[in-house]
Parts: structure tokens; sequence; C-alpha cells
DNA sequence: ATTATCTATAGATCTATAGATAATGC
DNA sequence: ATTATCTATAGATCTATAGATAATGC
């Protein structure tokens, strides 16, 4: 029953990729140690030499999760050097990518769901959001003071924003609209002067309420 | 044992409400009918006598969860007339707001296991999410073709997306980034011209990658 | 007579652990 | 000898149902 010290680092890898799949489909609690070591081609009784608790492979398919989903933007970017930004928007902000729960953002599937876990899959979304961050910087190429570029961050906002929204109701036809228009939306910010950071908010145009 | 028919209804809209808090705390599938049941002074046996399942109490607390909220934004927007957009920036994306999930925003603390839920939950999201698209819209005052705004749809995705990464990271400072990054995208977007709805994407500065 | 709630329980599932097994690694 | 995986199981929890109870509603 044993297996090689290299075969049981396989079997791990194996067990973290299905999870960070698996994760994205059902929610952290909503699949349960035995079928994901199953689905891994184990039984469950192997998992805890592999890992401390489920929180901890939680932590780890995070990373991995978010580790793949930042080399796909690069792919994506990197594939389209006239609209590196564009070829971002293109694959992030499809229907594809909203039909796609299991291979798609990690932010998106689980970003909900993270709120509730402890310090350490925080931690691998933490990172995960930093790498996306510096990546989206460099595609919009402007440098501010800070360490992150503020409209980077707010990219990243209403691409996420607008993607769990888009798989958040049954019509069709909304779920495309959240898309289209964080698509513009982000083309304008991307191409727009730097945005103002106002102290105090700028005077709004009166408005009666309903 | 048994209640009058008034109290029984009572004790209805307790759970509802109850279940709207807890679930946003906990996720759908991180709370059991055992302790929502406790928490609204009941056992578990009430249950199936006032819902059909859990899947239905989820639709209908969603549905509560999302009410309340319109409710919220349409009186921080009234609250100040001056500036009712302004306003809404300020409660939603302040790290108060991002502190409180049990009483927060529904659609960013339930808003990826919605994704998972069946139709009849996100049906509760969809109405939720389309009462705040209208709200937006009248207080961005701008017509465009569409039954919704196309910037009220980009706004609210970058407020829900920014409030979703603010607690999906263990970095206070990042946190705080993505609530005044988000801020200053929005006060900017609602200020501007009109968003462009080009066809094709267009030229983006050509830039090296990493 | 009806019924909202209670206690009790069925049957499934969950995380985690224990001990057996058989192949690796020394 | 060590150990990765297996089978088996403990103990808790989950959703849902059944039957008893006691108050309402007619």
């Amino acid at each position: 029953m044993r297996v090689s010290r290299v075969r049981a680092a396989e079997n791990r890898q194996t067990v973290i990729d299905v999870a960070s799949r698996l994760f994205r489909e059902h929610g952290f609690d909503g699949i349960g140690l035995k079928d994901l070591m199953e689905s891994a081609g184990l039984t469950q009784g192997a998992f805890y030499k592999q890992f401390a608790s489920k929180q901890d492979l939680a932590a780890q398919a995070s990373g991995r999760a978010l580790e793949t989903a930042s080399r796909r933007w690069l792919a994506a970017a990197a594939a389209n050097p006239e609209d590196p930004l564009g070829a971002v928007i293109a694959f992030y902000l499809s229907p594809e990518h909203c039909g796609e729960k299991m291979n798609g953002c990690p932010i998106v599937a689980l970003g909900s769901d993270a709120a509730r876990q402890g310090r350490d899959v925080k931690a691998s979304f933490e990172a995960g959001i930093k790498s996306h961050l510096e990546l989206l910087g460099d595609l919009i190429g402007e440098a501010d003071g800070e360490k992150f570029n503020d409209k980077a961050v707010a990219i990243l906002s209403t691409m996420v924003g607008a993607l769990i929204l888009s798989r958040a109701v049954n019509d069709n036809q909304l779920s495309k609209r959240f898309l289209q228009a964080a698509a513009n939306s982000v083309r304008t910010m991307s191409a727009g002067a730097p945005m103002a950071t106002p102290k105090h908010n700028p005077a709004q145009r009166k408005k009666r309420l309903s």
C-alpha cells in the first residue's frame, strides 16, 4: 500500500489541484474530505498524512488556485502585446468565464467564503491578489507614489465585482450586462486621466429620491 | 405548545430575520437548522411547518437581506440630499461596513455562495440587485437607452468587488486601499462623461511584460 | 378539530483518529 | 524500520420526518 516518496509528493499535488477546483465549484463547506480524496484517486484515510486539517488544505488549494489565475492573466496579456489589458478584459469578462466556476477566478468563486476563513486562507488570497495588482499595474503602466497603482486597485474591484454579480442572477441578459458595462468602464478607467483623490467628496448634483 | 396564527407569523418573520444575518455571517452551508431555529427562540422541529426546506429559507432570507440593504442605500441617500451618491459611497466603502459581515451588504457576504445556489436564491439576489441598480441610476441621474444605466452597473460592480476584496485579505492597509481606491473611482465614474461603448477595444499602449 | 411547536429519531454525512497492510528506503 | 495508504470507526452534526402535546379557532 505504501508508495514511493516521489509518488506521495505527486499525490499531494494532485489533491491540492483537485481541491482547488472542487472548492471553487462547491465552496469550502460544500464538499467533504471523502469526495475530495476520492476525486484525487485516494481514500479519505490518506488525508491526514498529507495535510494537518481541512483548513490547511483550503489554504494550500487557495494558494494554488490564485497562482494559476495569475498565470492565466499573464498568459492572456503576453499573447496579445498590441493590447494586453484588452486581452485580459476579453477573457476575464466573458460569458465563458462567467459559466466556468470550477476553473475560473478563485476570487470570484470563493471571495465571499474567504472572508469567513482563518488567517491562512486569507494569506493565500492576499498573496494572489497582490500578484494580480502588480500585473495590472504593469499593464496600465502608470506609477503613482503608492505600492500598488490606485487604478489597478479599482480595476480589479470592478472586474471581480462584475463577475460575481453576473453569476448571482438568473437573468442571462443582466448577467452579460455586468460583463459588458465593467469592460467598458475598465477601458475608460485605464485610458483616462489619473484618478482624483479628493479628501472631501466633490459636490454632487442634487437629486430627488423616489 | 401551539401558538396563535399571528404569533406563528411573527415567529416566521423572526426566523427569516435571524437567518438573513446568520447566513451572511457563516454562509449558507456554514450554519445548520438547529442553530438557526434556536437563535430565533424555537426548536429545530418547528422548522418544516414554516418552510419547505433549507433552500426555501435561504431564498427568503436572501430576499429579506437584500431588501434591508436597498432600504439602507435609500436611507443614506435621503439623509444627505446635497450629495446622495457621496453618502452611499461613504457608508458602503467604510472600514465599519468592511468589518460588519452579519449586518452588511448580502451581495458581498453571500455573492460567491449565491452562484452555487438554486434558481430561487438567485431570483432573490436578482430582484435585490435590480433594485440597487435602479436606485444608483436615480442617483447618477443620467438616462441612456437601456433599462439600467451602464454607469450604475459598473459602479455597483466596483463597490461590491472592493468590499469583497477588502475582506479577503489580512493586511489591513491593503483592505482600506480597496475601499479608498473604489470610492475615488466611483466618484470619477459618476462625474465623468458617459462611458464609451466601443465595439472593438481601443488601441492600448503597448507594454512589455515582466 | 386543527395545528404550531415540542421531543425524539432516522439516516446520511462530516472531520478526525486508530490500527492494519504492504511497499519503500536504508 | 519506516511510512503512505487502506479499512474501519468514533463522535459530532446535518436535513428531514414522525408522533406527542397543548393551545387556538371554529
